[in-house]
RNA sequence: GGCACCAUAGCCAAGUGGUAAGGCAGAGGUCUGCAAAACCUUUAUCCUCCAGUUCAAAUCUGGAUGGUGCCUCCA
C-alpha cells in the first residue's frame, strides 16, 4: 500500500515497523462542543484507513485522544457555572453518540489529556533535564533553537517565523524565541491545576499528544494523522518534543486531511460557520454523511453544500436498491419453488467477471493513498452488470448472492452500512394483500388509495414481475 | 513577506506520459394500469490560459490568471 507522507511530500510505499502490525495516532477532538463537519472528516477518513488495514489483516493498533483542558474548555465551563471535568464529560459522551452512528470504530485506546498528567509530567522532566525546556514567569516552554531539525514537517525555518509573526503582537517577552511554545501553563485563578516540580499548572497543548503516543504506541509509531491545519505547529511541536525526548524519529508516517469548506471557505468553530453533525442528521442520516466524506479523496478540499448531500443520498439508495433487490429475487425464488438453470452462460459469466473485476479494483485504489473515490466508482460498476443480471432467468441466486455479498463487505470496509434494519409492520403487509386484490379487481382508484395508505406508515410499494416489494422510504 | 495546495462536463469527482472512470442532474426510449426501481441511448474532439519537452501530455517543465490554506486556537 502507498501512503502520501507530508513529511516527504510524496506517495511512499508503507512498511509498519513490526510486520503484520500497525499502531496510529491520530489527533482527537477538543471537547467542549458537539462535533462538526470538518472534524467528522478526519474521524471517518482515518476510520477507514484502520478498517482497511484490518481488512488486509493487519494488527492495527488505534490512539485517538481527547484534549479535555485547554483555554477553550475552562472559558466554556465557568461561563456554565460547571466544572471542566463535567462538560469534558458531558461532550465526551455526546461524541461517542456520533461517533458510534457514523460507524467510527472505537479506538483502541482512547485517553484523555487529564488522566496522562503523569505520563506528561515525565515528558517535561526529561526536556528540562536535556535542556530543550526551560522555565519562564509563566510556564516551563520548549526552545525551539535547541532542537535542530524545528520545522522539517511544515517546511519553516525559524528565520521565516520569526519574519511572519513580526507582524503580530509579541505576547510574551520571557520566552526566548516566540516559536517557543508552552509545556506546561502555571495556574491562573480560576483554573484546574495540577501539582508539578516547576509550579502547579497544566500541560500545553502539544505535549498531551506527544505524551500519550508514547504512553500507549511506544517511542516511534506507524502512522499520525490529523487535518492539514494542524500540520503547524502542533505536529512540529510533537515531532520536537517527542525526538527530543527519545532521541529517536517520533512518526515514519504524516497523513494530513483536507478541509471541508462552505463557499470555498474554510469551516472552523472559531469562524462560526460550521455544521454540527446533530444539524446535519435531521435532514440526512449517518451513512449518507460518511458516503458524502468518503467521495472525495482524502487530501482534497470538499466544499459542503446541501445539494451534494441530496446527490449522496441518491447514489447511496443506488446502492441499497441493487442489495435490496437481489434479496427480493432470491426470497422470492426459494418462495415459489423456481427451478434454477444452472448451465453455464455468458450473463453468469459476466457477472462473475464483474465481481472478481471490482474486488480487484477496489483494492487497487485503496492501496494507492485511500483512494475511496476510485474505489467506491468501482463498486457502482458492479452494481450495474448485478442489476442487469437480477433481471435474468439464467443468474443463479448463489452468484447475485455473492455479488450482493461483496458489495456489502466492501462498503463494510469504507464504514458504510447498505443493510438497513427494517421491520415491516403487520398492518403495512395486510395493506399490501389488499393492494393486490384491488389490483386483480382492476380496481386501480383503491390501489392506489391503499399505496398512499402503506406511505403514511413510511413504507413504498412497488410492483415487479414477482410481485409487490414493500421498501422503507 | 515566507511556506504549502488546488484549477477536469450543468453540479460533484477519479485519472500523474498512450489518447477522458464513476455518481448526481438533464434529454429520449424500454418496462408498468399508473408509479417506483432498473436497463438502453445520449450529455467534455477535450481537461483555466500561453509557451516548451516528447512519436505521444489533462498528466512533465517554465510562465500567466484565478482560488484556498498555514505562519495565531483550529480537523
Amino acid at each position: 500500500m502507498k501512503i502520501y507522507n507530508t513529511l516527504i511530500r510524496e506517495k511512499q510505499e508503507f512498511v509498519p515497523l513490526v510486520e503484520g502490525e500497525v499502531r496510529i495516532y491520530t489527533c482527537g477532538p477538543t471537547v467542549y462542543n458537539y462535533f462538526h463537519i470538518g472534524n467528522a472528516r478526519p474521524f471517518i477518513t482515518f476510520d477507514t484507513l484502520r478498517r482497511y488495514l484490518e481488512y488486509k489483516n493487519y494488527k492495527v493498533i488505534y490512539v485517538q485522544n481527547f484534549t479535555d483542558i485547554d483555554d477553550k474548555m475552562i472559558n466554556q465551563a465557568n461561563a456554565e457555572g460547571i466544572t471542566v471535568r463535567e462538560m469534558a464529560d458531558r461532550y465526551i459522551r455526546e461524541y461517542y453518540i456520533d461517533a458510534d452512528n457514523l460507524n467510527i470504530k472505537r479506538s483502541t485506546f482512547q485517553p484523555r489529556a487529564t488522566d496522562c498528567i503523569v505520563d506528561i509530567l515525565d515528558m517535561i522532566n526529561v526536556l528540562v533535564n536535556k535542556g530543550y525546556a526551560y522555565v519562564a514567569e509563566d510556564g516551563v516552554y520548549f526552545s525551539v533553537e535547541k532542537f535542530e531539525t524545528y520545522g522539517k514537517l511544515s517546511n519553516f525555518n525559524l528565520d521565516e517565523l520569526e519574519a511572519g509573526a513580526s507582524e503580530r503582537v509579541c505576547i510574551n517577552e520571557s520566552k526566548i524565541n516566540r516559536a517557543d511554545f508552552a509545556l506546561w501553563k502555571f495556574k491562573k485563578e480560576g483554573e484546574p491545576s495540577w501539582e508539578s516540580p516547576w509550579g502547579d499548572g497544566r500541560p500545553g497543548w502539544h505535549i498531551e499528544c506527544s505524551a500519550m503516543s508514547r504512553k500507549y504506541l511506544g517511542d516511534t509509531i506507524d502512522i499520525h494523522c490529523g487535518g492539514q491545519d494542524l500540520i503547524f505547529p502542533h505536529h512540529e511541536n510533537e515531532i520536537a518534543q517527542s525526538e527530543a525526548t527519545t532521541g529517536k524519529p517520533f512518526v515514519n508516517y504524516w497523513m494530513h486531511n483536507g478541509f471541508i469548506n462552505i463557499n470555498n471557505q474554510k469551516m472552523s468553530k472559531s469562524s462560526g460557520n460550521f455544521f454540527t453533525i446533530r444539524d446535519i442528521v435531521q435532514k440526512y442520516s449517518y451513512e449518507v454523511i460518511r458516503f458524502f466524506i468518503l467521495s472525495s479523496h482524502y487530501r482534497s478540499p470538499i466544499n459542503f453544500s446541501e445539494d451534494l448531500l441530496a446527490a449522496s443520498q441518491v447514489a447511496l439508495e443506488r446502492i441499497r436498491n441493487c442489495v435490496n433487490n437481489n434479496t427480493f429475487i432470491i426470497d422470492n425464488r426459494k418462495k415459489t419453488g423456481f427451478e434454477e438453470n444452472i448451465i453455464a452462460n455468458l450473463d453468469i459469466q459476466e457477472l462473475k467477471e464483474a465481481i472478481a473485476k471490482a474486488k480487484t479494483e477496489f483494492i487497487a485504489s485503496m492501496d494507492d493513498d485511500l483512494n475511496t473515490a476510485d474505489a467506491m466508482a468501482a463498486l457502482f460498476d458492479l452494481v450495474r452488470v448485478a442489476n442487469i443480471a437480477s433481471t435474468k432467468d439464467n443468474v443463479p441466486s448463489s452468484i447475485l448472492n455473492e455479488a450482493s455479498t461483496i458489495i456489502i463487505v466492501l462498503f463494510g470496509v469504507l464504514g458504510i452500512k447498505i443493510i438497513q434494519e427494517e421491520t415491516i409492520p403487520s398492518e403495512v403487509i395486510a395493506l399490501v394483500v389488499d393492494r393486490v386484490n384491488a389490483k386483480n379487481e382492476k380496481n386501480f382508484a383503491l390501489a392506489d388509495e391503499i399505496r398512499k395508505k402503506i406511505g403514511d406508515f413510511g413504507f413504498t410499494v412497488s410492483d415487479t414481475p414477482a410481485g409487490p416489494k414493500i421498501s422503507k422510504i
